[in-house]
DNA sequence: CAGATAAATTGGCCTGACCACCTGATAGCT
DNA sequence: AGCTATCAGGTGGTCAGGCCAATTTATCTG
């Protein structure tokens, strides 16, 4: 049974979501000030502190300029959400991701172990006990996983793979779709073989043995793929184009 | 007169900078909890509220994650941050590129020859017409052969891939050490063997062999590297540093 | 040794206060 | 009248201290 995950969301996020859905709607429109900090705490039934953090958030998120002993001001109408997308590239499907990512990191593996250092294979086991936190605390995020695979990346000592890596899962985290069939996937295991994946990962790279740093990746990536593409089998069969899992068979080999 | 501009930045700001970039330096390393807010309050000289709202600062910056009654934990090692350096990658050598391009390049092009069809055989002429052309013109400008490899790419029908090679021009361009190299590699050859290692990638690619286009394609990119290295160490001994020509080496094999 | 319980730690939130700054109105001067 | 200097009120910036709930750590008990 998949858990709710319980959103007990801090009070300043929630004063940030609601000012800026509000700004969104016009409600409070470009370049009108909004009402004194104070008034919004004594409004919204909070303590001023919170509404100065929430106030953060959103001149972090480029709706609001803030202008000491004047006033905060609104100078974006776009509604911006937690990580608004800045690209159209939405469309990207997840095994497009699966497959670019299995030529790539795969490659990258290989280079990685042939000159890892001993303070990378510390940030991989960081990354693991961090993934592993986060599946035990049944978060959403894949910060963890990011991080190891991004400090594979930093291993080779190669800025533009270090790049590629970072793009490829930026690009992940704006594919909805993405997103979703994860989403089933996490919900479907109990214990991910993905964290037994890892571990061998950091192994083979601790040997500096490239042909099996490779190999091991290459086997996770694929067990992702196929674990995306037996839940879009199963769950998805209208809303998944016919394309796409088409390619998911491929990149699996079936 | 340019006017000083007095920049009073705000406190959290200031606390936010910093433990930014402490973090970016490894200060704070991956997975690694902070100090408690109160702690670094008392360090700071600050009060707890300063600090909380750096802290909410970090935390949608994406460096850090908070866990309440636990602590707060370092979730990324890049530095990013608003009112920082939009990128400093810029710094990115010539060999770094090279070695990435034949990383994924190389795979790209045995996965194109896969399933090319034939309008991508007809913009990749286009695409050597236009880089002869260029040449022929004394043209600076590379977008023949940028247009050359993202063609290939296109050929993949994969957006991810499309988009790594990208970026990785993107790079290209951005990087001012390549543009000097380049420059000299290009007044010291009459006519670039480059222009017959596109065609022959051309010919890989149609007759969908994988394995060749890939060779092909490897080939060619070692070329690039092999001119590279030996303008820079012709004419650049003192200004390529001894690291990025050690890439080089390593990267034409020799 | 294992499990239950208590204590210490940590972030979340609140209250009330003081300061520096900005703005607009007012008083004073030319 | 027209201009300037002053001042009072509002606003964000910061601080100190406190309480609560979640979490971790230490302690006790069987």
């Amino acid at each position: 049974m998949p858990v709710e995950v319980i959103q007990t969301k801090r009070l300043f996020q929630q004063v940030f979501e609601q000012l800026a859905e509000l700004i969104g709607k016009g409600e409070f429109p470009l370049g009108k000030r909004l009402p004194a900090e104070r008034d919004l705490a004594r409004q919204l039934g909070v303590s001023r502190a919170t509404v100065r953090e929430a106030m953060i958030a959103l001149e972090l998120s480029g709706l609001v300029e803030v202008r000491v002993g004047s006033g905060i001001f609104v100078v974006a109408e776009r509604a911006a959400g937690p990580a608004l997308t800045p690209q159209q590239d939405l469309g990207l499907g997840p095994f497009e991701l699966i497959e670019a990512r299995r030529m790539v990191e795969g490659e990258i593996a290989y280079f990685a172990a042939q000159q890892i250092q001993d303070s990378d294979l510390e940030t991989l086991e960081a990354a693991l006990r961090l993934m592993e936190h986060e599946h035990a605390e049944g978060f959403q995020s894949e910060r963890g996983d990011r991080a190891f695979h991004l400090a594979i990346a930093q291993a080779t000592r190669n800025n533009a793979l270090i790049k590629m890596v970072e793009v490829l899962w930026d690009l992940r985290e704006a594919s909805p779709m993405w997103a979703k069939l994860h989403e089933r996937v996490r919900a479907a295991q109990v214990r991910p073989a993905s964290l037994d994946d890892h571990r061998r990962i950091i192994e083979a790279l601790r040997q500096g043995d490239p042909a099996l740093a490779r190999s091991t990746m290459d086997v996770h990536l694929r067990r992702v793929a196929d674990d995306l593409l037996r839940i879009s089998e199963a769950e998805f069969a209208g809303e998944v184009g016919a394309e796409e899992r088409q390619r998911g068979r491929r990149a699996v080999g079936r």
